[in-house]
DNA sequence: TCATGAACATGACAGGGT
DNA sequence: ACCCTGTCATGTTCATGA
């Protein structure tokens, strides 16, 4: 069963617990009447468990502290907010069930977005690939008429500039590191996620410019792909 | 003073061990 | 069958804020 279950059952018991309460059953019955299973019998209890009393008293007590440490480290993990200056143990069952469903939109999203970035990455990486290989044909063409030592120069640099873009522009977020993306406090707006649902991998009719998100990643590596 | 939540006491019950 | 342990339900008491 994950916390999330757990808290929701937590939350639902004690606000059961609060409407039956309201509404007259369960806990205001009346002291020792005859729906009183315990007060009923209490005359007929043993020696015995007169003697366990105390002992149980205290594993009872024992029970409850365990009970509040568990709150009070819940307490340590849910953001409580400036407004609730005094917490009750429903209150806080109820915002740490909140917040762990903020948690997994969160996450949702977040993947969503690495799938997207993902399939940017392995585009780019692709369409570089294309240029390089362009580009090489197209600097043979033009220095046809200069000399072999010349063209073999200028053909030499011309490969090790698109080299180094290929890794400048994988590096950041290459297939082997990106499930490492940090995505700690990450925020995304419903336009984010909406540009960013228009691309697909299998499209490669992808539009760098169209990824809002992703446009100073984008802009950066063609900026840097102009030779000087 | 009253309402409310937390803490406590206690009986009942379930499950495991002997 | 009995005991132990843990948990739950319920009523009472106490603390505290409005």
């Amino acid at each position: 069963m994950d916390s999330l279950l757990l808290l929701h059952e937590a939350a639902e018991y004690l606000e059961r617990r609060d409407r039956e309460a309201e509404h007259g059953y369960a806990s205001v019955l009346p002291y020792n009447s005859d729906f009183s299973r315990k007060r009923t019998k209490a005359s007929t209890v043993s020696r015995k468990t007169q003697n366990n009393r105390s002992s149980h008293n205290e594993l009872e007590k024992h029970r409850r502290a365990k009970l509040r440490l568990y709150l009070e480290q819940l307490k340590q993990l849910v953001p409580l907010g400036p407004d609730s200056t005094r917490h009750t143990t429903l209150s806080l069952l109820k915002r740490a069930r909140m917040h762990i469903k903020k948690l997994e939109e969160q996450d949702r999203k977040a993947l969503n977005m690495k799938e997207q970035l993902q399939r940017e990455h392995r585009y780019l990486k692709r369409r570089l690939e294309q240029l390089s290989v362009q580009g090489l044909e197209r600097i043979r063409m033009d220095s046809m008429g200069s000399t072999i030592s010349t063209d073999s120069e200028q053909g030499k640099d011309a490969l090790l500039f698109l080299k180094s873009l290929v890794g400048q522009c994988g590096r950041p977020r290459n297939d082997t590191q990106s499930s490492d993306v940090d995505i700690e406090g990450m925020e995304f707006t419903p336009g984010e996620m909406d540009s960013l649902g228009s691309i697909s991998d299998g499209d490669d009719h992808y539009s760098v410019q169209s990824s809002s998100s992703d446009a100073s990643f984008s802009h950066s590596c063609r900026l840097q792909a102009r030779p000087s």
